[in-house]
DNA sequence: CGAAATATTGCGTAATCCGCAATATAATGC
DNA sequence: GCATTATATTGCGGATTACGCAATATTTCG
């Protein structure tokens, strides 16, 4: 056991490969989902044209759904990381704002679009959504905890703000994607205006809480 | 074709039996789920402890899943009904939180306690819990809509307040799941302190929206 | 190159979803 | 109450899926 079992930490070529696969067999599943819709998409079909068995299909995605799916929330996974390197004397409520709009400087691309609509559209990709926005959430509680000093296990403050903010930009997106009228980046920015977090996770809930500061990253 | 078609409104037979049947389903099936966890729940047994064959089974329920999560909605959907009894003078946001401490005047039972805990536990459950909050939060856009005279197709007010106060509801109840030390009633009204939804969704939002009064309810 | 780790695949089993048609039960009109 | 109609229940069958297991192929590392 003199390797290091940990982590191939960059990316092998193996890592590499895994992920172009999945992003190929997402793109696949997306395109033949917008051509015959969700239900007549068959887990044989993405894989046929992915040029793998439906058993390796299988491998990557619990289901059709998820793999339809994916790619939505990578952005979202982002979340995180761009919040975490926010100077940490800005206020929690610029700080969300800017890695909100950080998050959709670039406008969204065709595929992404076409997901989204789709997303909210299928109730059973919509389900499937919902998923990994809970451990996105979970995962904004504990930055924001981390950020404000207030520990998410005892008060109720960052879990609060950290779901405000995910259903403020599903709002954000839905209501662009309903009139693509304005860039969505400002619809963005109009609604995070909207939300005083610091109402919500106020300074004064700020008790004697203090996370270790070597348990992140490890870069 | 002299027969009315439209409704049998109060509650005939037939419909008294289907409510039971449901209920009686949706109990054992929650039942199964807690003694011998959500995977281990086959819809066979479901059906043979109710005395239907499983394919009765699959007439009320598109799959386990929903069997179990069902009667955890029941209070959200009557979110709307509450709030569209609110009296109108009233501000938003004290309607609102009216409306969400009037949901939670009772403690919770054993067994929505249970579900609630499940739901959290188990992301199937929790994926499927997430459609049916989407229908409400469209339900609850357009009674606010409707309440503040702003319409929820070219504006997001409506829309943002009815997303942040289901996301409030959530993070109640996860946060009294979590340490019961506290009548969840009161969780609910502390968190619902914390929303400004005046600034959400404000009064200036308004445009010349005036909403068909006559199209609700028909009682 | 050789060995170990990992990925791909085929196969088999269990479970599910759902349409269809037959049967049973309830609701309505007379 | 009885006949008719509407609805519910059920069995059957086909299509799809989830997933463990073991065999095979590929990649990685020394």
């Amino acid at each position: 056991m003199s390797r290091m079992n940990v982590e191939p930490s960059p990316v092998g070529l193996r890592e590499r490969k895994k992920r172009a696969m999945r992003a190929r067999l997402s793109k696949i599943a997306l395109r033949i989902a917008l051509e015959r819709g969700v239900s007549q998409v068959r887990i044989e079909d993405i894989a046929f044209e992915a040029d793998v068995s439906p058993r390796t299909f299988n491998n990557y995605f619990s289901g059709k759904e998820a793999a339809i799916v994916s790619g939505a929330t990578i952005r979202a996974e982002d979340f995180c990381e761009i919040l975490s390197k926010m100077p940490a004397e800005l206020p929690l409520n610029d700080a969300l704002r800017a890695t909100a709009i950080e998050l959709f400087t670039e406008e969204p691309d065709r595929d992404w679009i076409a997901r989204a609509r789709l997303i909210r559209s299928e109730p059973s990709l919509f389900a499937e959504a919902a998923k990994a926005d809970r451990s996105i959430e979970r995962s904004l509680a504990t930055e924001i905890g981390q950020r404000t000093g207030i520990d998410p296990a005892s008060h109720f403050a960052p879990r609060l703000a950290a779901a405000v903010m995910i259903s403020a930009i599903h709002v954000a997106v839905e209501f662009w994607l309903d009139s693509r009228d304005t860039p969505l980046r400002e619809i963005v920015g109009q609604i995070m205006a909207r939300l005083h977090v610091e109402d919500i996770a106020p300074a004064e809930d700020r008790k004697d809480y203090h996370q270790a500061s070597s348990v992140r990253g490890t870069p």
